[in-house]
DNA sequence: TCGAAATGTTTGAGGACCCAAACAATAGCA
DNA sequence: TGCTATTGTTTGGGTCCTCAAACATTTCGA
């Protein structure tokens, strides 16, 4: 049973709802709305019915939460939709933003077997540095987006791609802290990872991992440096 | 005006539309019905709220066809379909069925930008057919689907990836044809491409090209050559 | 040519979403 | 402890998509 599936609406209804339960306020029907871009009174109508398919428990005026079921899916859905954002942003190196927004669109229709050819893409590509920066400076030509080799922020500069220092774009007491914390122009330095939110970032130089603000990280003039580890 | 985003329902009738009225048949509603799977008064009254938005022309009764906005919307979405399926398979590696089903579903939110670089990325390994061979190897071994160098079908080949030819399992008139074509042991063989409903499958031999049905392909042992050009 | 069979449309109805406005409960403040 | 602002629900109404059944048209074989 339960062969059928479910709509994508109701998918991103339990995925928010799992997102905002695990929040201090818990799932709250006002912050559904918003972050689901509906009004309230459509969200009371989705519980309603959520709670009708066993997914959802809640009473009116109260707390919202999931039933064991209702969690499943949602833990599914949420993975699918790390999992392609994972691979935009990381593998095809698209903006925090842009990946956001067509994973949860397209989150509802990958198959397992797509999601996880995808990840297996990735590893193939990072498990070889080099071969990641080839690929991130073949793909930045060619739109005439960016010349390899040419200078962009630290904040474009996609997670596993070498680079090394040019300058720091501001004179004030940032230049300084990052000067002791070793971002010098001419060092190597590389990005590790980007929070989902695009903010923070955690950049590697001369061995030592830190942490940054993207605002800051755009204010870091890198050269790219493909087929560097 | 019309930043309204037609539905993916909408999107998929103009689909069919424009792939059915490119047949002798043309578009009928019945063919339409079937090829997305409702029922005939469905279509009946997708058509008339088509035809009210300007994008489809037709006279009850009579041949379904697209205006020139119609038939703009519906190149773009078969060109997301075929960008889509065309990365799953000869990038990802799935087979046809699978491919075909998750790009008519993922194709509506798939943004530009991810089609580009998914696109990007597909010729990045291309281009490079030693590198293909690899990604190849690693992602059938990953799972332990196949591991390199084991003998599989023909028909399971990806595009691109060389191959040795083990043995023909046949014992018909299909073997000795086969040979006459110079598909004999030990000799190298890759698949060009494969026909989007999976046959048929365009072969290089010996620096031919044939065609041979999947079935026929199936028959065929190879065992994978990663690296190899 | 002249029915039947095949094909297509209309009608009536229901589910899934959505909203605005009216209404109800809760939370927070005096 | 009230009283009000905030939050949440209900109600009534729309759109989109779907189907079954009734009806209309076209096609095709006798
Ligand atoms: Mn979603
Ligand atoms: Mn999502
Ligand atoms: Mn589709
Ligand atoms: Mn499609």
């Amino acid at each position: 049973m339960r062969i059928e599936r479910l709509s994508a609406k109701a998918e991103d209804y339990l995925e928010t709802i799992l997102r905002l339960s695990e929040t201090p306020r818990g799932a709250r029907t006002g912050d559904i709305a918003a972050a689901l871009d509906v009004q309230p009174s459509t969200v009371s109508a989705a519980l309603k019915s959520l709670k009708e398919q066993g997914l959802a428990e809640y009473t009116p005026y109260g707390a919202v939460g999931l039933t064991p079921k209702g969690r499943q899916v949602a833990e599914d859905i949420a993975g699918r939709h790390v999992s392609l954002r994972r691979f935009f942003t990381e593998t095809l190196g698209l903006s925090q933003e842009e990946a956001e927004l067509a994973a949860c669109g397209m989150e509802h229709d990958a198959t397992p077997l797509v999601l996880d050819r995808m990840g297996l893409l990735g590893d193939f590509l990072r498990q070889n540095p080099a071969l990641l920066g080839q690929w991130h400076a073949a793909r930045a030509t060619a739109k005439g987006e960016r010349a390899p080799g040419v200078e962009s922020g630290l904040d474009e500069l996609p997670p596993g791609v070498r680079a090394v220092v040019v300058g720091i774009d501001v004179d004030s007491g940032l230049r300084k802290r990052l000067v002791e914390m070793g971002v010098t122009p001419g060092v190597l330095i590389a990005v590790e990872r980007v929070a989902p939110l695009g903010d923070p970032i955690a950049v590697e130089v001369r061995g030592y991992r830190l942490s940054m603000r993207k605002a800051e990280a755009a204010r870091i003039r890198v050269k790219w440096r493909p087929g560097l580890i």
